[in-house]
DNA sequence: AGCACGCCGACT
DNA sequence: GTCGGCGTGCTC
């Protein structure tokens, strides 16, 4: 359950053999799945107050020690009790009471696909395999910063190559799976003796409980995951890769909220195995990490880097990135003459553009400019968005909707305005200036499920579109070969978020559309408009320079006392009422012994940026030390004083460990 | 988290 | 006179 306890149950049958087990319990007034921790111990509630455990499971192998020291670290560094993070990290399938019978996994060994000749590797790619080859078994962290097209994904196979030929068990994990599918198809296509099963949301139970058993019991060599299969047990697990490691879907941000990345590195730690954390703009934690952000006595950095600088493919060059000054362009629509050519011209030669804006809907807002009247939603502190494609107004928070008023809903003026643009009013203008391309917009309103987003992908690659106008849906890993125009459209908002992480988002971003740009024998152009094009993150990304971009960001956090250089934790509250979360958060502050703890801060609780969602009123109160085991030592004992405070009933809580999100 | 028990309002 | 609101407390 999540409670933070354990219970004892009578076992007489149980042996040391069955720690690990799925156990059937009576708990409460039902039946409930637990998982045997430890046996023949004596418990601290006398004998005739503890009931039988029902029965031992034995048709899975008991869950093995690792696994269950993995559980015990997230449990204790993210605060959330043991029981919630182990029934979590078992697929419902798995936990289901009664077994599913026995089914081979498809193995799709097909002999006739002809064994592909390995692709030829640049220097660097040779270079950074052999570092991580030299280093030889043992825990070794590395850090494989590669811009995008210069073949990191060679490398992984590489590598897994070498740990499944050592008889080892290899866990790959990816950001947003059913994004990238062509990750699937390459370790299928490579490995035809040992194809990959997959761990993602999308699966069905059963096929999810039949993965996961596959890699249980080793059947299964290659795990490619999202971030929950970093609890996937793996007998012979040799080699853990991260890719994307920057990404923040590999942070949890609902339940227990933790780092897949984090965990994946304390797991490797603790086997004793190599793991490569993969990215064109890594993380500023793990740049940090690589490059001794420990500026005392030992400088030696925690992580090896590995730096990839050239793309792999033949001749293939970066694209070339300008930023177009929106304040002396001449614009239209929010598209700059020079955009609106350089789309013309690759029109007219036959190849693809993208258009990024990182908005769907129409507008973001609908407004009367006779009252001031303004689209909002009721639930939320936001903006119902305009979405003209079906008439809707639309929250992106909380989801509620209503249709477009014919007038103005608080002066009867039928001019209503909407103001803002999003994908569908940027591709509404492009259809005007383009009557004869083909236009294909890509977002989550477009690409509603995994079918029509499949439908779309396989219509860019046949050619079946010309102008792409696309959210960051089409930022990540997809290799457009006639794709060599990419035009980014209203990115500076991020710039001036009071969000500090947001520049490190927008450069990736930003870096991952860009890198869609030109990847075969056809140069590639980046255009960013901008009305800042001297801010440093856009003359670092025109000069395709992560590295000076990461610096200065490390040099301001560091000024600032930021993560990485200090650590934090972030108590949120929601409640029907503004004052109840405040009120919540006042006492939970109150009620820290600050003075035992000097080396924690604890600041003032505020409301959130998005102050009401759903109805919820939510505040949040930060926690920071620049001493990691100040910070945990601190937060175990706060989270006991925190069980104890007495709340409303429709106030809600938790605690977050290194927020991404403010 | 569930789920019971428990004590006060609007319906047959 | 009963269904049902959610407050409180427990689960070995």
């Amino acid at each position: 359950m999540p409670l933070p306890r354990l219970f004892d149950y009578l076992a007489p049958q149980a042996g040391p053999g069955d720690v690990g087990r799925l156990v059937h319990v009576p708990f409460g007034s039902g039946l409930r799945v637990g998982i045997l921790l430890d046996v023949g111990v004596k418990s601290e509630l006398p004998e005739e107050q503890l009931k039988p455990v029902q029965e031992i499971l034995t048709d899975l192998p008991p869950l093995p020690p690792e696994w269950m020291r993995l559980c015990e670290f997230c449990s204790g560094y993210y605060h959330a009790p043991l029981g919630e993070v182990m029934l979590a990290a078992l697929p419902a399938g798995v936990k289901r009471a009664v077994p599913t019978k026995r089914r081979q996994i498809k193995a799709r060994a097909r002999r006739d696909s002809v064994a592909e000749s390995l692709p030829e590797l640049t220097g660097e790619q040779a270079a950074a395999l052999d570092s991580i080859r030299a280093a030889g078994p043992g825990f070794h962290p590395f850090l494989l910063f590669g811009v995008t097209g210069s073949g990191k994904t060679e490398i992984y196979l590489r590598l897994i190559a070498d740990a499944l030929e050592a008889g080892g068990q290899v866990l790959l994990l990816t950001p947003e799976i059913n994004l990238t599918p062509q990750m699937e198809a390459r370790l299928a296509a490579r490995f035809p003796e040992t194809p990959p099963v997959s761990l993602h949301s999308e699966l069905s139970e059963a096929m999810r409980a039949r993965h996961w058993r596959a890699a249980f019991t080793g059947e299964a060599r290659i795990v490619l995951g999202t971030r929950l299969s970093v609890f996937t047990p793996m007998p012979d697990l040799a080699l853990i890769i991260i890719d994307e490691e920057h990404d923040p879907s590999l942070k949890q941000q609902d339940g227990i909220r933790y780092s897949a990345r984090d965990l994946a590195v304390f797991r490797a730690r603790q086997r004793g195995i190599p793991i490569v954390l993969g990215s064109a703009t890594p993380s500023l934690e793990s740049w940090g990490n690589a490059h001794g952000k420990r500026a005392s006595a030992r400088s030696t950095s925690r992580y090896r880097l590995l730096t990839l600088n050239m793309r792999a493919a033949g001749n293939a060059r970066l694209p070339t990135v300008r930023c177009l000054d929106t304040r002396r362009e001449t614009m239209r629509e929010g598209l700059s003459a020079v955009l609106l050519d350089a789309l013309a011209e690759r029109l007219a030669r036959g190849e693809q553009s993208l258009v990024f804006l990182n908005r769907r809907g129409f507008a973001p807002v609908l407004a009367c400019p006779a009252c001031g009247w303004i689209s909002r939603c009721n639930r939320c502190a936001a903006n119902l968005v305009l979405h003209l494609a079906d008439r809707r107004l639309r929250c992106h928070h909380c989801g509620s909707e209503a249709r477009v008023p014919r007038a103005c809903p608080g002066c009867g003026n039928l001019d209503l305005q909407p103001f803002g643009r999003g994908t569908q009013r940027l591709e509404a203008f492009l259809a005007e200036c383009f009557p004869q391309a083909r236009l294909l917009r890509v977002d989550r309103d477009a690409a509603r499920s995994r079918k029509q987003w499949e439908a779309m992908l396989a219509q860019i690659h046949g050619g079946e579109a010309d102008i792409l106008i696309g959210t960051q849906m089409l930022a990540k890993g997809h290799d457009f070969p006639r794709l060599t125009l990419v035009g980014a459209v209203g990115a500076d908002a991020a710039l001036f978020s009071a969000d500090w992480r947001a520049p490190e988002r927008l450069f990736a971003l930003l870096m991952q559309v860009a890198g869609r740009a030109g990847r075969a024998d056809l140069p590639g152009e980046v255009l960013i408009q901008t009305q800042y094009p001297e801010h440093p993150l856009y003359t670092a990304l025109t000069a395709h320079d992560y590295p000076s971009f990461a610096f200065a960001q490390l040099a301001e956090r560091k000024g600032a006392g930021f993560p990485p250089y200090s650590h934090q934790a972030m108590l949120r509250a929601e409640a029907p009422e503004m004052a109840q979360s405040i009120a919540f958060l006042a006492s939970a502050r109150a009620g820290a012994r600050s003075s035992e703890h000097p080396d924690v801060a604890l600041y003032d609780p505020v409301t959130m940026r998005l102050s009401r969602r759903a109805d919820r009123e939510r505040a949040q109160l930060l926690v920071e030390s620049f001493s990691r085991p100040a910070l945990q030592g601190f937060l175990k004992e706060w989270m006991a004083t925190l069980r104890q405070i007495k709340i409303p009933a429709r106030l809600r809580w938790h605690l977050e460990v290194d927020p991404l999100e403010f």
